[in-house]
DNA sequence: GTGGTTCTCACCTACGTGGTAACC
DNA sequence: CTGGTTACCACGTAGGTGAGAACC
């Protein structure tokens, strides 16, 4: 692990500095859903600022009042990360991966009686391909010189912001139950399949993204034809940044899967797997195969992992050791029967702080190396995002930030036709057809009119990778999840979804085809992930695992300042707090 | 098979006759839920039959208006037909216990907009305790005279009707939800542990219950304050009663299970299980736990269902085979992460269709030999009921039933007070000191007083036997489901329930707490389930799987006449249509 | 000892892992 | 050929079965 900080390329995407004006912005499309098309065309929302009414209450009788605070920390933040030290990585496969450390959030400050949704989108983070460099080692050697990741062109099309989204399970709930125990979003599962009918997350391998949060208020389920009006907040963890691949590139990250992922228990070295994985192979690469004893260095962390996968070892007394409470209080971290995941994890954490402090609390020392991305690299030949680019502006789109537009957050509000939609897919089915993708039979099915509608986003890659913020859904964003919803309600069944959220979406969604879909379209800062800051946001982090991370604001009276949006690295300094801070 | 018919005891319980009249009671009470306290102390409903109420419609604005015919199928009747055909026994342990003929429903009927809960009531079916006679067989012999099973002195007091029901985890959905595949209820847990904090549902071992289905129309959430005031309606399926455990009783029950449950394969004759089951054991009881070679006419229905076990069979390459569509649509009948369960057995009875009719299609005959049962056991040495007795009329129940009254359906409306219900759990504390139940820890959390109100009840078991028939469910039917449910969404965490669904049962809970409780609590008809009709009912059922069993009305404004309830038999008969039948 | 309950176990389903090789 | 994707596999976790012994 100390061998090689240098050659990794953690990144540590700069916050978006006008999210205030953003949430501003968004506030003022609910006051404006009178259910008829109008449209906005503004580049800038700073556009927006001179509209004070963000700062009057809301609405008369729009929904009950807001709480004063809602924070939400990062229960697994340390596991994270560990793995963002080596830039994580993200298997995504046709049938659906889970992500391995998993979102676990503790949130505190909601109204325990109100009634929030949770979701999460998975936001592109880069408008980059990305590359993995000297990844198998064509020579032995131990000095790996260039291994990591690079960018390489830009990035493809996204998949549609409803394809990217996930509701929580549990969603909608009291904030009681919210607060109760920590949030765990390990169902959610990552896919590039573009024709997934199980609710999976939609992403494109070697690209970048970062997981976003949703908290929506949909307290009095009278007015959820008007959910978009109830406030909502976002927040979003740096450390939980990930580059989708469909193979793991780099074997520091296998290693930490296997590790501390319970499910990957066959492949760790205490036990007696099958194969030892290739892992020390930077010194000889062809020979690895074999049950090598490697050096000592990488022992180190073996052994400290190892003792770390003995926490979640199972244990068939458990039932009789514990009381009732107490089983239900360990299954609760666990997630129903989503395995021990990042709970065995936590507690790993502890162990191996005992043993190994220097991995686990020094995170920050090995992140300092992490550095020279190549933020022009010679864009692969991928002559179906030339053409989509070309579409794309015939598509008509008035609010497509230039690509290297400073970090402001635009709002982009398109006449979303019929036929756009239909080019678009139609690019997108070439643009299968370049990748020799699967050309599934229920790809017609797909492309069904009322799929239509909101299935396509031409490149408009969200970002906002603040901690700290908090806007406001507009009316469309939740057109799009309850497309989403919609999709794996009739191709679903028992699963993870519920239809008390469907229904409620399904006349929002009515509305919101009214409306017309005007669309939440930030730009991104110019290579905003693929240039690291040279301090490393992430080193204020607390060492422990429970409480660390985010806190926010959430009082529409009292939002934050909008000429001097906090920088990142304050936002991240704010996270050391633990809770509730204020800057 | 057809060597036993005479010894087996299958039971038909006769339909309870004034359904009609419960239904017309319950329609009084909803136009009085008034949200004031008001008590109706009839013993008999016929005395409301005067108000005709129940005639208009749904009091203005009280919600949209209902669907006109909803019908409930059982898809797995024959799978539940054979068990029926042995008496069905359940296993109910400590920690919970699946069913295994799950409860597998096809919908109709529903408006696809409107939304709807679906519960399932396991009901006790008969006022006696059970008993097995000659279950060991404890001499070796093909006679087997006089096994099977017979009453044994009076049940003992039931859990409380929020402890033995069961919220489906879909619930609330919309009505194209519920219609969309079959719905089914394969989560469901049998426990006998009194204090069980995973909502399960409690019962009593060796006593008879019939699942109910309640469909519960939730349309318009900002009514869910009047949630009671929604239409309801029930269903039961004869072939689903069964008689609780802890260990199985008749072997052949067993043989059945082993052969159609795909959890069971270990225990198959077909594998290399480890130890062989002790099945075929009536000839030789002592030497059976070798691989004996069985009589020919059991190897009939061995090879049968050995067959039908291959249609479980795990096929690895079904991703492959089948297409998306087809793989959602087969994993819907097995309800997410369910196993196979009664989808395999379906197939399997098709199969066994073919190659042994006489036991898939003629199981009436095979059930006309069940008879002799002992109407009048002495009654078991059991004095916690006697003092339970006692202590219930001191309680101050005045509409309980008389034992052996006839099949009028009572209403029982209480006034419900801290005390009474605290003297009937300190009864209920007493008769687990006399069954020498664990007294756990979490027993005085239990005994909080919000969970007083609603979780004792002093022996009123529901008896609704009657196929299409309907009415609508008092408000404190819903009180104590929501009690049930409150309990599992504090004790459970992201499982089967959502808190949807306690948020909107919540605030009905408080209003049914300021109704005060009255009772739903029908009374049996005398041994209406120990004694069996000389012709079954069940002969008159479809030999499809498909499209089987009940169908009912529903439609508030063409109610069934008062006078005439259907009999029994006739109802069963209109089962056979297979829908919307019209008595 | 009897009758019923509980615990443990081997065996199964279901599914989450990364390795590997084939594939394109 | 390269680089990325996919199918399959052994090996884990998690949990649903009845048998059988232990227990009361």
């Amino acid at each position: 692990m100390s061998r090689i900080p240098q050659l990794e390329l953690a990144r540590f995407p700069p916050a978006s500095v006008l999210h205030t004006q953003l949430q501003m912005h968004h506030q003022m499309l609910y006051r404006q859903h009178n259910m008829t098309h109008h449209h906005h065309h503004h580049r800038h929302p700073a556009e927006e600022l001179t509209n004070n009414g963000w700062l009057l209450p809301p609405t008369p009788g729009a929904g009950p009042t807001l709480p004063g605070n809602v924070s939400v920390s990062l229960q697994n933040a340390k596991l994270w990360q560990q793995f963002h030290a080596e830039t994580t990585e993200m298997i995504i496969t046709k049938l659906g991966r889970r992500m391995f450390p998993s979102l676990q959030l503790q949130i505190e400050g909601l109204e325990r009686r109100g009634r929030y949704c949770l979701l999460l989108e998975v936001t592109p983070a880069s408008r980059r391909r990305h590359k993995y460099l000297g990844g198998g080692g064509v020579n032995g050697g131990s000095v790996n010189s260039g291994r990591g990741w690079t960018t390489a062109g830009p990035a493809e099309p996204q998949p549609h912001v409803n394809r990217r989204v996930y509701l929580h399970p549990d969603s909608p709930a009291t904030g009681s139950h919210w607060m109760q125990h920590p949030v765990s979003f390990n169902k959610l599962k990552l896919t590039n399949n573009a024709v997934d009918h199980h609710s999976n997350v939609v992403l494109t391998s070697m690209h970048k993204y970062i997981p976003t949060v949703w908290i929506v208020r949909c307290d009095d389920v009278s007015r959820l034809t008007l959910l978009f009006t109830q406030p909502a907040s976002s927040f979003c963890f740096p450390e939980t940044e990930f580059i989708a691949v469909t193979a793991y590139q780099n074997e520091n990250i296998t290693k930490l899967k296997i590790d501390n992922n319970p499910f990957a228990k066959g492949f760790r070295e205490t036990g007696q797997s099958r194969c030892k994985r290739k892992m020390q192979s930077f010194d000889s690469s062809e020979v690895d195969e074999d049950h090598l004893p490697h050096h000592a260095g990488v022992r180190e962390e073996d052994d400290e992992e190892n003792m770390s996968s003995l926490e979640s070892a199972s244990n068939p007394l458990l039932p009789q050791v514990f009381d009732e409470d107490q089983r239900q209080r360990a299954k609760r971290v666990a997630s129903e029967s989503g395995s021990f995941d990042d709970s065995g994890v936590s507690s790993s954490s502890s162990l191996a702080d005992r043993i190994s402090p220097q991995f686990q609390l020094n995170s920050d020392n090995n992140r300092k190396s992490s550095a020279t991305p190549a933020p022009f690299q010679p864009p692969l030949h991928r002559p179906w995002i030339d053409h989509e680019e070309e579409n794309k502006e015939n598509a008509g789109d008035d609010g497509v930030a230039t690509p290297d537009s400073q970090s402001h957050l635009i709002l982009q509000n398109r006449h979303t036709t019929v036929e756009n939609n239909q080019s678009a897919w139609q690019q997108y089915h070439n643009h299968h057809h370049h990748h020799h993708q699967q050309q599934q039979q229920q790809y017609p099915s797909f492309v069904q009119p009322e799929v239509h509608h909101y299935t396509r986003d031409v490149f408009s890659p969200h970002h906002h990778h603040q901690q700290q913020r908090q806007h406001f859904s507009p009316a469309v964003e939740f057109a799009r999840i309850n497309q989403h919803i919609q999709n794996h309600y009739q191709q679903m069944h028992y699963g993870q979804l519920y239809c008390s959220q469907i229904s409620q979406l399904q006349r929002l969604k009515n509305i919101a085809m009214q409306f017309n879909s005007p669309r939440f379209t930030p730009a991104l800062t110019p290579r905003c992930s693929d240039l690291s800051p040279p301090n490393p946001i992430l080193l204020p982090f607390s060492p422990r695992v429970n409480k660390v991370a985010i806190a926010s604001q959430f009082d529409r009276h009292s939002c934050p300042p909008l000429s001097s949006p906090p920088s990142p690295s304050l936002s991240s300094v704010a996270s050391i707090d633990g809770s509730s801070a204020s800057s």
